[in-house]
DNA sequence: CACGGCCATGCCACTCGGTGGCATGTGCCA
DNA sequence: TGGCACATGCCACCGAGTGGCATGGCCGTG
């Protein structure tokens, strides 16, 4: 079952119809949602402008959060499928295998207006409170997957060892602050410029430990 | 049963009662969500519990998810403050630094029932969506808030030094994993044993980085 | 001590997100 | 072609959260 990343045209007439509706949906929300703001936009709004009921929103979408998170969700799957498939390097550190995962994330997401996408949802993130903690939440659930990748793929010391998930909490971290640049830059930024934000990111991670900082006057 | 950090004997009367109240909700709150669990308590069971009404609820909180997570609030509150106080030291990582303000702030919670108010409240976020999506707000709020802090006092880089954004996020994911263990401990653990799994989750920190592992069987 | 202002509260009506049940239509397969 | 499964639409309902307005108790001033 291919997620939702894909066209996937090899797909029976009633999947292709589904799928059409939700993309539709999720199109529409954001349009909406960047256009009107977040919370001014009913429910009832979204679904007129598909000509959908608002039960059948419902079955797509968790919520009015989820739907306009789609398109950060979809690359965080491809991360899952990464750690899922990447052949291990026992000498390599974890820090760095996680990292090429998540570029290699990104690098998948060749869908014409993903980046766009992606985009429109972190800067409705950034100013809606419950937008904000559910994309946060989105970040939590994939950590606790991977990690459950992890430990089932690799010999890590026992669950009372906490470094792996701080390994991931850091990747995480320095994602959304990539994300976050990423999102500001001037004009329409692609998906090439995330992932040099990305790489930029990860080069802060090492001195992280040791930094220090003198008062200020 | 007191629940905020400091008893505030020198308060006027009505600043008082409206203090009592809300102390009341935050116990019946905990209280009737861990009972009964969150969603299956009605916001009018809690405000017939208390003998409150419904809009005096929302002029105290933000929310239902707000309520359950006030004492973990009051922490957060009582780091800033650290931070704000501390004086700091050129020569030490700023890794450090924050570390001991966590570590301060969790011995300012001195309240009786804090350790066991703020267990309930990460035991439920731990199986409630919503409840965990708006403590990683709260946490997120935080760490900007303390960024704040940081970058008025100290002379970190420009904004796009994504490093001391690091440091709290390393720093807040070491909390989380020092709460999740001490909350999962047997019986009715004090602040005390916080304070432990919190330092065991510093000790954890420097070894992310350079973690490696073998691939399993 | 009395008055007037202020502030928290209570009550009411309303919007909107989200769910369950049931009927219907359409793709799918034998 | 007929029956099955599934997606959808419609409807009624619950509960969270908000705005407005009246009330009553706390507080400073004369």
């Amino acid at each position: 079952m291919t997620t939702t990343a894909v066209p996937a045209d090899h797909l029976r007439l009633r999947e292709r119809k589904k799928l059409r509706t939700r993309r539709a949906l999720v199109d529409a929300a954001l349009e909406l949602f960047t256009e009107r703001g977040f919370e001014a936009t009913t429910l009832d709004d979204l679904c007129a402008a598909v000509e959908v009921s608002k039960r059948t929103f419902f079955r797509n979408f968790a919520g009015k959060e989820d739907v306009a998170l789609t398109p950060a969700q979809d690359m965080w799957a491809a991360f899952l499928d990464e750690l899922e498939r990447r052949e291990p390097d026992a000498g390599r550190p974890v820090m760095e295998m996680v990292q090429d995962c998540l570029l290699a994330a990104v690098g998948r997401m060749t869908a014409g207006d993903w980046a766009r996408q992606v985009r429109l949802g972190e800067l409705l993130a950034a100013r809606t409170p419950s937008m904000g903690a559910y994309g946060l939440h989105l970040c939590d659930r994939t950590t606790r997957e991977a990690l459950a990748i992890l430990r089932r793929r690799l010999d890590l010391g026992g669950v009372d060892d906490l470094r792996a998930r701080l390994v991931l909490d850091l990747l995480v971290a320095a994602w959304r602050g990539a994300l976050k640049s990423w999102a500001s830059l001037p004009g329409e930024p692609a998906s090439g410029d995330l992932t040099a934000c990305l790489r930029a990111a990860f080069a802060a991670i090492p001195g992280c430990l040791t930094l220090t900082a003198a008062p200020k006057a």
